[in-house]
DNA sequence: TCTGGGGTCCTAGGACCC
DNA sequence: TCTGGGGTCCTAGGACCC
């Protein structure tokens, strides 16, 4: 078939499927907890402190951009009074899963996507009252969470991102969007630029501009063959999703992830051995960390350090090699060899100039599930003393909270002054009794 | 003139996302 | 002085095999 495709059949009595996701959700969060911060500016920075990755809208009027480094914009932040924080990773985790308790209130299939993203099946909902229940379920997490949102419904998950984009955007709209309605498909999709459609990159749009295509309509209407052949089978999914034919399953049941990295900014350069390796033992523990949680195991560790692309001038240097291991494991101790021998294996020493590292981090992407794994005939790692070890490890660090308990290689053989700054993070409110708010009556 | 034809597996790199 | 971190999927191309 070819030329423009019926689009959105079989709308009535179809899939609906709900995007929603927390406003500026960082941001929202921090506001939760500080009522003086709500029609102020506010931003919240990445890693080290380094870029913007969270604005409110009152931010992004005074032109902050999403990645602008901060030392770029805190001499305009101090002066225009915007309030600047440290990501809380700790407390925007747990706001996100108080959030997702909620949407369980309203659909029986809630998928998580991102931290403050979920998809929602809503096929059981007649289509009369789709819109009703966005609103009421933005009613309900604003109530129980204080977190802001909005809602995209559409009949595939393109279509509720789009949805989404619409009803971000659009305020009549009052943050609720459903395009399973056939007049609000065909009003927007000729008002919406195609470069707002969910997976259309830079890239993919100078494509698309060159074919013709402006807006989502036209880029629904496109014959999806010769889009295959530009943008390979992403783009020809995108083109049927966007006329309601669902390419993208909707599942409660996250898939095991295939790698896990730790990767980690230093605060300043660093230029010694003792250092690098100090701090890919701390990556290397929480990797096994985060291996653990999902009973997963590796046998390769890629370890890599670089230095700062940014720093003209400097010698430039950027090293990766893989270690593997005998056997798939878990274990923070066998992790941490290997970061190290990763060091070992690369390390040179410097000549008159040394170089600055400014970043370093260990990957894996081979993950397996541990208890499936195969056992190995020589080099055997200690499975049975390992795992309980690793497990009483964890349950410390989960008690008293992390980093309470780490091998002595990890970190704890000099002040760390690599570590990655957070030097505006507000108290884990909602996850650390010592860090409760404390309210005043009076 | 024609210079085999498929397979699999792996890796690097591109593109995109939050 | 100061520029994040962590994922996924797809394709092309090489190595290797029968």
């Amino acid at each position: 078939m070819s030329g423009p495709a019926p689009r959105q059949r079989d709308r009535i009595g179809g899939r609906a499927i709900a995007l929603i996701d927390g406003n500026s959700f960082y941001c929202s969060c921090e506001r939760v907890f500080d009522p003086k911060l709500s029609g102020v500016p506010v931003i919240v920075l990445s890693n080290n402190d380094g870029c913007a990755i969270a604005r409110t809208a009152e931010a992004k009027s005074l032109g902050i951009k999403m990645g602008d480094p901060y030392f770029k914009i805190r001499d305009m932040c101090r002066v225009k009074g915007v309030r600047v924080f440290s990501s809380n990773y700790t407390l925007y985790g747990d706001m996100s899963g108080r959030a997702n308790a909620v949407y369980r209130d309203f659909s029986p299939m809630v998928e998580i996507y991102s931290i403050d993203e979920s998809f929602l099946d809503l096929s059981d909902v007649h289509p009369d009252r789709r819109l009703e229940l966005g609103r009421d379920l933005r009613s309900t997490v604003r109530a129980w969470t204080g977190i802001p949102t909005c809602v995209g419904i559409g009949p595939t998950k393109t279509l509720a991102k789009l949805a989404n984009h619409i009803a971000k955007r659009i305020a009549p709209l009052d943050g609720v969007c459903d395009l399973t309605d056939p007049a609000e498909y065909e009003h927007w999709l000729c008002r919406i630029p195609a470069g707002e459609v969910w997976g259309i990159g830079r890239a993919s749009l100078a494509k698309l501009e060159a074919m013709g295509v402006d807006s989502v309509a036209d880029l629904a209407d496109l014959d999806p063959r010769p889009v295959r052949k530009a943008l390979t089978v992403v783009g020809e999914r995108i083109i049927h999703e966007l006329r309601g034919l669902s390419c993208l399953p909707l599942g409660a049941l996250p898939a095991q992830r295939k790698g896990c990295a730790v990767t980690r900014s230093f605060s300043t350069r660093i230029e010694d051995r003792a250092t690098l390796e100090q701090a890919v033992s701390a990556h290397a523990t929480r990797l096994g960390e985060k291996l653990r949680r999902e009973g997963l195991g590796t046998n390769h560790v890629s370890v890599f350090y670089h230095t700062s692309e940014h720093d003209r001038g400097a010698p430039m240097r950027s090293v990766s090699t893989t270690v593997t291991l005998p056997e798939a494991t878990n274990d923070t101790l066998a992790l941490i060899k290997a970061a190290r021998l990763g060091v070992a294996k690369t390390w040179r020493e410097p000549g008159s100039r040394p170089w600055r590292f400014s970043k370093a981090g260990i990957v894996t992407t081979d993950l397996m599930l541990l208890d499936a794994s195969p056992r190995a005939l020589i080099g055997q790692l200690d499975r049975e003393r390992s795992g309980p070890l690793m497990a009483a490890i964890d349950a410390c660090n989960a008690r008293f909270g992390r980093g309470s308990v780490v091998p002595a290689r990890a970190g704890m053989e000099a002040k760390r002054t690599w570590s990655t700054k957070f030097e505006m993070r507000t108290p884990r409110y909602t996850t650390q009794v010592g860090e409760l708010p404390i309210a005043v009556a009076g």
